[in-house]
RNA sequence: GCUCCCGUAGCUCAGUUGGAUAGAGCACCGGAUUUCUAAUCCGGCGGUCCCAGGUUCGAAUCCUGGCGGGAGCGCCA
């Protein structure tokens, strides 16, 4: 849409005597097809020119139709009310919609906008010795389709999973595990044994209070370097990151840094002493904060009492380190609403440090995911697991198969396996990110595993369907396209669609929102199956790619191409995996 | 108490920067397949855009005040 609103305003410039650019943004679309694909409203003109907007607005399309009478992509402009339409040519914009995208083929979307910047993407970045819950879905997905976006945008993302492997949870960890930890039970169960530990400490804490005592000393003997508590340390992480990689594996995940908040355990006293030689530090009750009140985000805690470092002081070293390491151009930390105000702290401490890169550092915040009918708590073991849920969405995928197959008397296709495990990962991923961000989200068996209407599996499997068009037309789009048969309004409706991707991909990614890039797809797979499923007036299939006409062949072939590669680019940044077949 | 997020059809959600008769999907009802994949398409049903004021030629959108839900506000992360 973009490039004609522009190519519209340049058009329109003259004749309101204004800059093509204050024009542009007013363009938009009107409410019904028929209507049009552009639509100029002329309020704003009433004022200086002391008449009414409708009366302007027919005044404009008597002069356009003069002035523009021989312009190529103008089908007709028209009055309605105040506001001018145009419609579009639609064989026109194929003309010079469809060489750019099959030209650009695999980089159509992208751009080189970004020039190569480096952006550190922190997300996913679960707690070492708990289970990876699908509380854990939505840092994970949106993360890594923000690093997806960013590359094809042209920047060099950096993914950092910065696992939560340091702090007191270890302590008590090591405290329960005093009293009864089982390194053979811990070799054999994994994770599921560390969970179970973590829940036991939180029962018996209530009735032994000094256990929470001990689990503050114990994590301070990890922090000054106690040999025995290391090794524990260090077998607990390397046992919870083999399952974690499991769940990576199945969402094609892998992270270009996954230094984890231990890392940056060395790099806090520099953090620490800066901030008490600027004298930023004060003593409150005991522990040692920075005074923030003046902006109302209250007191950042950089020690507690007992001497030992928290979460803002690891990532005040952690920020510290990546600008050093990657001289970012942005910094995005895809993490949870609920902790808005540490990274408000975060920023302005950065900012009090002197670090002039702080605007730099954006919280990326999402909506929690609650559960339905009950309450999950990870502290009593309550907790449905990612990899339980991408299973079962591939298990059903793979029935789903299974029974179209038979219904259909097809045989199964030799890599059901394969495709079964991008139906269902794709569904569950595509599911999370299809949303605003900010919104709260239920979990719901029946949501996720869903493959019909605005789901996952519908933009795999018009992509699929095209591919499978293309195989039997057994040919590439040819180099002549003859653009000039595609005129209808449904073709017209596609190619606008397509063509709005690539912008689409910059305002998702100014606003971290990969949701807009899904509603793009969403709405060209939905355009595009309007027009394949079309029917002439004897109830006939209408649109075909096989015909006896070679150049109709060749034109429509092209169009859903266009489709296709437009589809696959746009799952592929969103870590959407595209089976070849469905 | 203060702060942030959310509130649009029965359900889940879109809705550019303020623009025309507020749109999708699911569910429900009806229809479409001798022909490139029916995980599809077409039609119908369905609205106090949370409420009340205000700004404006024009408000789901901006402002103010409420209401409802969620979250945060010192030694967890």
């Amino acid at each position: 849409m973009s490039r004609y609103a522009r190519a519209f305003a340049e058009v329109l410039a003259p004749l309101v005597e204004a800059p093509a650019e204050e024009l542009t943004p007013l363009i938009g679309a009107p409410p019904r097809p028929e209507m049009g694909q552009l639509a100029f409203p002329c309020f704003g003109l009433a004022k200086t020119r002391r008449t009414s907007p409708v009366a302007i607005a027919t005044e404009l399309v008597a002069q356009l139709a003069e002035s523009t009478h021989n312009v190529a992509w103008i089908e007709s402009v028209s009055a309605a009310g105040p506001y001018v339409n145009l419609h579009l040519c639609a064989a026109a914009v194929a003309a010079e919609v469809l060489p750019d995208v099959l030209a650009a083929g695999a980089a159509f979307g992208g751009s080189t906008h970004g020039g190569g910047r480096a952006v550190t993407v922190d997300y996913s970045s679960p707690n070492i010795a708990k289970s990876f819950g699908v509380h854990h879905l939505r840092s994970t997905v949106i993360g890594h389709a923000l690093v997806g976006m960013l590359r094809a945008a042209g920047y060099r993302p950096v993914g950092i999973n910065h696992l939560g492997d340091w702090g007191t949870q270890f302590g008590q960890l090591l405290a329960i595990w005093q009293d009864e930890g089982d390194e053979e039970r811990l070799a054999k169960e994994g994770i599921d044994y560390l969970l179970e530990l973590y829940v036991e400490f939180n029962r018996r804490k209530e009735e032994k209070p000094e256990l929470q005592e001990r689990a503050r000393e114990c994590f301070k003997s990890l922090e000054q370097g106690d040999a025995e508590a290391r090794r524990l340390w260090a077998l607990f992480r390397a046992t919870s990151l083999r399952e974690f990689e499991r769940v990576y594996a199945m969402l094609g995940i892998e992270f270009d840094n996954t230094a984890g908040e231990s890392f940056y355990e060395d790099k806090m006293p520099a953090v620490v002493e800066e901030l008490e030689s600027k004298g930023l530090l004060v003593e409150s009750e005991g522990a040692t904060v920075v005074d923030l009140e003046p902006y109302e985000l209250g007191a950042a805690l950089i020690r507690k009492a007992d001497g030992s470092t928290l979460y803002l002081t690891r990532d005040l070293a952690s920020a510290e380190w990546r600008h050093k390491t990657f001289d970012f151009a942005r910094s995005l930390y895809v993490v949870g609403g609920a902790q808005a105000l540490h990274f408000a702290q975060l920023k302005k401490v950065l900012e009090l440090l002197g670090r002039d890169w702080h605007e730099l550092v954006e919280h990326v915040p999402f909506g929690l995911m609650r559960f339905k009918d009950r309450k999950m708590s990870t502290r009593k073991g309550d907790i449905i697991r990612l990899e339980d849920v991408l299973l079962r969405a591939v298990k059903l995928a793979r029935e789903t198969i299974e029974s179209g197959a038979e219904e259909k008397g097809r045989a199964l296709p030799p890599d059901i396996d394969e495709l079964a495990h991008r139906i269902g990962v794709g569904a569950v991923v595509f599911n999370d990110l299809k949303n605003r961000r900010q919104r709260d989200v239920v979990f719901d068996w029946n949501e996720v595993l869903s493959f019909e209407g605005e789901t996952g599996p519908y933009l795999q499997y018009t992509a699929a369907r095209i591919g499978s068009m293309i195989e039997k037309a057994d040919a590439a789009p040819s180099a002549e396209l003859h653009t000039e048969l595609l005129v209808s309004e449904e073709e017209l409706a596609v190619l606008l669609a397509v063509d709005g991707l690539p912008g689409c991909l910059l305002r998702a990614l100014k606003a971290c929102e990969p949701s807009i890039v899904a509603d793009t797809l969403l709405d060209i797979a939905a355009r595009f199956s309007t027009l394949y499923a079309r029917r002439d007036a004897d109830n006939r299939r209408d649109w075909q790619v096989l015909t006896d006409d070679p150049a109709l062949s060749a034109a429509r072939l092209g169009l859903a191409s266009a489709v296709r590669t437009a589809l696959v680019n746009g799952l592929g940044w969103l870590g959407v995996p595209v089976p070849d077949r469905m």
